[in-house]
DNA sequence: CCAAAAGTGTTGAAGTTACACCCATGC
DNA sequence: GCATGGGTGTAACTTCAACACTTTTGG
């Protein structure tokens, strides 16, 4: 690597982020408007943007994560490469790339991150060329700027196959939840009833969440027990071959 | 994209594949030895190189690899992309580098796949700047170039968890095969025994299996009956929601 | 007749599914 | 006292894990 090249930008590549969000009730995925360009609507991008010579792919997701939303060192992993040649080439995204692209016409490989975040810590809020970033349902994203509709299809495909297997669905919540809300959350995600009894009655067994001596207040019902993660035990699990969660 | 960059090198991006094939006893990977630098030993690599402008990556990666092996229209699956800035900066490999590439110090990153294929329908020649191209057990694999042992590992643990849920395995084998030979197979790619008549009775169940009116024949055993992979079969139990085979 | 791998059933344990009612709270 | 969501147990069924002997062939 050439010192020269230290936080040159690589015209080739990109890093697009999959933020997804849950409000106890939906699963969203937070968005970018870009800067209107003149003839054009304004149009909905996942946030990203080209990466840096010297910098690692990791990195420069979290990197340009944070500077178009403000959101900071959370649960990140790659999804893939996506580097179809007419990936570019709308003529609403040619004309938004000669605005803001030193290299415009530049055919750019990009590499596509999902994420989780608990929506009650972070406050997204747009800069650099966001105009605004905002929470979108997943069942009401249709079209999007580039190829972001496929990526956020396979980044939502990945989520639905890694929960079964994987409890990432607690990066989703905040540290103290009932077992109601993660119930929500499963079925929200996987798009399915599951029956509340043996829900809870799985989740129990397998002693990956830990109840706390907390229940809600001021709620106009039975009040919930707050429940948190337990990673000791669920690491232990996955030790000892365990890798289906089963739904 | 200019069509002044068609079949122009794109000195950024490259594609490396982790073959894997299976000899009824153990699994192995195509690895290549290329040309011999002054200096440096030989040393091993998966089959890789840049991709062009012009080209959509998985295209890359089937030319790329029929290049240095003559493999052709093989199954091939994205792993993800590798771009650690070090990646290339062995000395052995910036030896290697400045004697092949146009520009050797470039910081590359590369898109990898790993692919399945039947080691008797293919016999892999070396080409290009492959001086050979071998089949090596993945047990007996160590050091490789670049960082292509990191790929390869990641390439294994991709194709063991999707081996549990999917039927891949099947590109592995000859069209006709033998119950014995799956299971083999199976137990090779997982790492562990399984039950010879459990394994049976669920392929059996699942229906993914046929057998065919054809025994093994000249073998000093009772002879095998041949079965084939039911794709159709298959193709239902997936769209009916199972994901599931439970190893 | 011997060596080698193929093929075959049963049983107990564990896990999964389906299902309906009482409880604690705020208003 | 009523509306709301929280919380609980059981029985039928399915799946899984463990285990040993007989069969067919070539040499």
């Amino acid at each position: 690597m050439n010192s020269k090249n230290k936080h040159q930008l690589n015209p080739r590549i990109s890093a697009d982020c999959v933020v997804f969000g849950f409000d106890f009730s939906q699963l969203k995925v937070l968005l970018i408007e870009r800067e209107q360009v003149e003839g054009f609507d304004i149009s909905l991008s996942l946030p990203g943007d080209l990466i840096f010579e010297d910098e690692d792919l990791d990195m420069a997701a979290n990197r340009i994560l944070n500077e178009l939303t403000g959101l900071n060192d959370i649960f990140l992993e790659q999804v893939g490469a996506f580097g179809n040649p007419d990936r570019l080439s709308k003529a609403s995204d040619k004309a938004w790339l000669k605005a803001v692209r030193q290299k415009p016409e530049e055919r750019v490989v990009t590499i596509a991150y999902y994420s989780l975040v608990n929506m009650n810590n972070y406050q997204p809020q747009a800069s650099s060329f966001a105009k605004t970033a905002c929470w979108i349902p997943v069942h009401e994203i249709s079209e999007l700027a580039f190829d972001h509709y496929t990526i956020f299809q396979v980044a939502l495909k990945k989520l639905k196959d890694k929960i079964k297997t994987q409890p990432i669905g607690f990066n989703l919540l905040p540290e103290k939840f009932t077992l109601s809300q993660l119930h929500k959350l499963y079925e929200v995600i996987l798009g399915r009833d599951l029956d509340k009894r043996n829900f809870r009655r799985k989740m129990l067994k397998l002693k990956i969440v830990e109840s706390l001596d907390e229940k809600q207040e001021g709620v106009p019902h039975k009040p919930s027990q707050f429940f948190k993660f337990n990673e000791e035990n669920y690491t232990q699990l996955i030790q000892n071959g365990y890798d289906n969660f089963g739904f």
